[in-house]
Parts: C-alpha cells; structure tokens; sequence
DNA sequence: CGAGAGATTGATGGTACTCAAGGACGGTGG
DNA sequence: CCACCGTCCTTGAGTACCATCAATCTCTCG
C-alpha cells in the first residue's frame, strides 16, 4: 500500500518547481524546505492518505498523481470536497488545527514529499515568507471552495458538470497534467458525481447530453474538450488567471 | 452608509478578548495589533464591506454584528458562501491575494476593527505567532466551508435546514451572540435560502414542518430551538468541541 | 389607510432520485 | 481461447423533491 522510496530528492531540484504555475523561492528557503523534508512516500490508487479524526503526525505535498479530499454523513452519503493535484498541500488543517476534518485519498499511484507536523511552527518562526505562503495556500483553497459551494448550490446538473471539468482542466493545465484540450481522469463517474452533489445515473444522464451536443467527450480515462466556448457559457465560467502560487 | 467612530477602543481592551472562546495574546502581541489597526468602523445593515472585484486597502474584523459572504453567477442566483459573527476575520483572502472573488455585506449595524491591508506582511515578518493565527483562520473557513458543502451536496432540504440552524446557533453562542437555545436571525427567509441552495418558496414549507414537528420556531427575529436532540439527528450534525480560536 | 417588502400557500411542471435491468469492458481461471 | 465474474457505465420506468408561477396574507412604515 505505501513504500518510502529510498532517494528523496532535495527540494532544490524538485521538477515541480520548474513549472510557470509556481513562484521561485530563494536559495535560502528552499534549504530550509529541505530540512523541513522528511522523505518521500508513494501510496496506491485508493490508499488513505489522511484520515478524518486521526493525528497523522505528517503533512504532504504531492509531487506526482491525483488526489482527492472527501468527506461523509454518517449513513454513507459522501461529497467530494475537491480534488488534489501535484503542488498541492494536504494536511494543512491537521498541522494547524491538530485535526482533520475530512479525509484524503489517492485516486493514481502518488507520490508525496512527507513533511514532519510538529515542525510547522518552525516554518512560521523562521521563514515568515513561508508562513505567508502557507496561508496563501490555504486561501486559495478557500477560494476553490466557495466556487464549488456557489456550484453545488446555484448550478443545475448541466452547469455543474461544465464547470467541474473546466475548472479541472485549468488547474491540471496549469501544473501540466493536462493540454490539447484533453484532461487525464484518474476516477470513475461515482466520484466526479460525488464531487457533483448528484447521483453517478443522473450524471451519467448529463454526460450524454453533452457527448450528444458534441461538448466533451469522456473514453479511455480521458476527457476531451471539444467546444469549450459553449461549456463556458453554460457554466457561466469564468478562468481565473493563472498567477504564480507558491509551492511548500 | 458608512461612518468612523471617534474613540477606537485600544486591542489591549477589546471587549471579545475576555470571551472564553478566544486565545489569549501576550501583552507584546497585542501591543502590535494595535499598531496594525487603523481604526473602527460602523456600517449600516445592508452595506457592503467588501466588493467582489474590488482592492479595498483594508481588512476587517467583526467587533460587532452580524455580515455574510457571498458570491454570484451573472445571470443573478447568488450563493451566500457563509454568515460572518463577531471575532471573524474580513478580507483574508484581498489581503493574501489581493483579490476577492466574493462580497461582504453586512446584515446588522455592524462595527468593524479596521486594519491596513499593506501591513499584513508584516504581521508575519514580525510576530510569526499571529501569521500562525491567520493560517490557523484560513483553515477554520475553509474546515466551515467544507461542512457547507457536505450539507448543501449530500442533505435535503429539511436535513440542510436542521444543520444549518445548529451550525449558526453553536458559532454565535460561543461568541455570546446566542443563548438559551434562542439564536437571533438578522436575516431574511432569503439570505438562508440561498446559503442552503433552496429557494425561499421550499424554505418556508421546510420551516412550517419543522415547527409542526415542534422542533423550531422563528419569528420576530428569533429563532428557537425547541427540540435539539431531533434537530442533531435529522442533520446527523456532530457539534465540534469548541476549542479556543485566535483573534486578530 | 395604502404601499411595499417579506412570508405563506396552492397548483403545476421539471429536475433529479430510486429501483431495476441490461451492456461493456478487464481480469481470472479452466 | 473463451466462459465466468465483478465493476462500472448506461438506459428505462416510476416517483419524490424541489422550482416556478401566482395569489394571498402579514407586517411595518410612511
């Protein structure tokens, strides 16, 4: 299920630095990153990464793969609270808050840059430029959310799937896990429905009518943008220009 | 619409400090909040506090009264994204990001600490303690939003409703903005409509089974919860131990 | 007393859910 | 190699939930 690997990169050449999405972090900082690494770990398409309630004493960046967070009533009906890609920071809330709301699992094989917990504060105490971006981070994620919530709250089944994938594709573009208009899609219609707050037969349903309107389509675990102009305006989306953001 | 008041009360002496649900700032701490502030402002019901799109110089904290967050599609429907109580913190993402991609407005005569967005970095660079904080309150909105969209994705409409209602009654009692089971509610059918993604015609047959259920009673701006332990289970809603929050 | 905003109720239709069955794979084992 | 299986997706039929439209009702306020 999980395995360290046995040579963590430094985080100075870390590959995802080198991405246009990301800002540089000086010389200094990315020292200090390192000392702040723990090691790397790669887990397989449908481990927990994180567990809701418990105290995992790491926090993770993905370096590779697709993640995502979820959460669930206690009669089984789960939501999708968002999806993780590389670059992005998981375990925030349990570094912060000493716990975990929700839970995090693969959906590909992944791999994460393992951070010590406990040394969190050391990061605000001695590189206050990464304790910024840290809540830099978690405002952006805030911000992901309020989206979905205006979504799931205002949007009918249709506009919710074009947004989701275009949102998707745009954030997959942007760390280069997606082009050409077509987007890798690492799950099954059970979770994009999750995320969706519909069931996987009515999205199944929806999916038709845009394969049928010549929209999307969605085969060999991919997803194709074939109109995009029209899934925007039937989203009423709206890109959100791709400044640099910063990479812990 | 808008009016400074003429004696801002120094932070050493903010009177939500004494509430137990608060952390305590050292005397140093809080010394530099107070250079951090720029003043109080009051704000009539109404008014908006921050403007989606717009770079205000400010942020914000509730010293008094009651706003929401909320955010639109073009063509008119509106999510409101969250209600806003005293403690809470305005604008984190314009002062993160310099961007808002939501509008605050308040739904009381409302005071407000006011502080200089361009000083923020420097709340880090200075007390990495209160940088902790704001982390620390990025991830509680973002831990609330993910709640949202659990209810709003997975929950009926009576089930939203129930979970909403204890949900606001729980944040504003620990604020003493709520007691005795009777939660004041400065808002129309409207504004709860839309935080729950339902239109107001379903909220007031959902609010009439509730009340015939005797569970709940809202009028004359007061809402009273009459049964709490149907209310918890309808809403499967689990309280989250209130543990103290920092305040900025 | 009339005006206007917000809340309630009724009637009707559409959206999305449930239940259920059938199809399309991909893996496994005889 | 093909039958067998499980998983995932698709489709159909019937229903429940929630939206829409529209009319009343209750307030407050001028």
């Amino acid at each position: 299920m999980q395995r360290r690997t046995p040579a963590p990169i430094p985080c100075e050449n870390c590959p995802l630095r080198e991405k246009p999405a990301f800002r540089q972090l000086s010389r200094e900082e990315l020292a200090f990153m390192h000392t702040f690494k723990r090691g790397e770990l790669v887990v397989d398409p449908g481990a927990t990464i994180l567990l809701e309630e418990s105290a995992s004493p790491h926090l993770y960046t993905i370096l590779e793969g697709w993640a995502f967070r979820h959460k669930q009533i206690e009669d089984g009906r789960r939501q999708v609270l968002n999806f993780a890609l590389p670059g992005d920071l998981i375990g925030l809330q349990l570094a912060i808050m000493n716990e975990m709301q929700h839970t995090v699992t693969a959906l590909t094989r992944t791999r994460l840059c393992v951070f010590q917990r406990d040394k969190v504060w050391s990061v605000f105490a001695k590189h206050a430029a990464l304790g910024f971006a840290m809540t830099w981070i978690a405002s952006r994620e805030e911000q992901l959310l309020d989206g979905h919530l205006l979504s799931i709250g205002q949007r009918n089944a249709l506009e919710r799937v074009a947004y989701l994938i275009l949102h998707l594709y745009d954030r997959a573009e942007a760390v280069g896990c997606a082009g050409n208009d077509a987007l890798p899609t690492p799950f099954g219609q059970a979770h994009f429905a999750d995320a969706l707050g519909i069931t996987t037969v009515h999205l199944s349903r929806t999916l038709r009518r845009l394969r049928e309107r010549e929209l999307v389509r969605w085969r060999d675990d991919s997803l194709v943008i074939l109109d995009r102009p029209e899934l925007e305006r039937i989203a009423a989306y709206e890109r959100v220009e791709g400044i640099q953001r910063p990479l812990i």
